[in-house]
DNA sequence: CTGGTAACCTGGCCGC
DNA sequence: TGCGGCCAGGTTACCA
């Protein structure tokens, strides 16, 4: 769930239920998720204080405390965000939980335990630190600096879009619909990509998460001709109806049509297939 | 530096 | 119903 569509849609889910509101209980429920501080420092950085704004950096979303200190969310593969009122409705796997003045609760849940919370100074800090690239819908980051940031590159398109250093916020499921929406093929090196393919990725990949921001992140909500609305084993293409491919790209299971994104080069580009590309 | 892979962590789900 | 094995929307340490 978590890529930046879904964090957008966090982040709203924050800024309602959480904003300018006194926290007056934190529970750490599971110290482990807790990184660059310890759990002690994140309650008393917490407790008492108020969230006065938040902002969104590709996968993390950032919460600033009256006091200057950013409270920082990663919400890894399982994470996500979830306001309650009653005690006994506390979700499983709740690994922080805030409760407010007014009574109510948020909790940061996340099963499998691969993100994170914490307290920083200082989030552009946190975001050279490691390495992130332009936020992928940054409008500053056209498509000049996205083919700049693919320059030089060796690998499949797929693993590059998902690398946060050159930009961030795409993973798994959303390279997939890019990458569909462009009729590229997953495989394809980045080298012999055609300057008319690059343009049609960077262009799906603004408009597919732009589109996926907008309806939040639900995926019932998007288009018919959308991918996510059903990517599954033996699920058909939304584009032409035949059935959907899988196949292990960078270490992740990728989905993709093997009509619609033909193949047209391999790591080192020296073939090139000039498919014409059905529209 | 770049790319590929395994490991991390905790289950959920499928098939026998 | 029970259990082993595989898979999961991310990041990163480690190796070539």
């Amino acid at each position: 769930m978590p890529e930046l569509p879904d964090v957008a849609a966090f982040r709203k889910y924050f800024d309602k239920h959480a904003l300018k509101k006194q926290v007056s209980l934190v529970r750490v429920r599971n110290p482990k998720i807790i990184r660059e501080n310890s759990p002690e420092e994140l309650e008393e950085g917490l407790a008492g204080h108020e969230f006065v704004s938040t902002t969104q950096y590709g996968k993390y979303l950032f919460a600033r405390l009256d006091g200057s200190k950013w409270f920082v969310m990663h919400f890894g593969m399982t994470g996500y965000l979830e306001r309650f009122e009653k005690e006994n409705e506390e979700p499983a796997y709740t690994r922080l939980l805030i409760g407010f003045k007014d009574g109510s609760f948020l909790a940061y849940v996340n099963r499998r335990m691969l993100g994170w919370i914490g307290l920083i100074p200082d989030p552009d800090e946190l975001i050279k630190r490691k390495g992130l690239g332009p936020s992928a819908l940054d409008p500053g980051f056209d498509f000049e600096a996205f083919k700049s940031r693919l320059s030089g590159r060796k690998g499949e398109i797929k693993p590059v879009l998902m690398n946060q250093g050159i930009a961030a916020g795409i993973g798994n499921v959303y390279s997939d619909e890019i990458l569909l929406q462009a009729g590229v093929d997953p495989r394809t090196g980045v080298m012999s990509l055609r300057e008319e393919q690059l343009r049609a990725i960077f262009d799906s990949m603004k408009e597919v998460l732009a589109t996926a921001v907008s309806l939040e992140a639900e995926t019932v909500r998007f288009p018919d001709n959308y991918l996510l609305r059903d990517r599954r084993k033996g699920a058909k293409c939304p584009l032409c109806g035949g059935k959907l491919d899988t196949a292990r790209i960078g270490g992740r299971t990728a989905f993709f049509c093997g009509h619609c994104q033909a193949f047209s080069g391999g790591r080192t580009g020296t073939r090139i297939r000039n498919k014409k590309s059905a529209q």
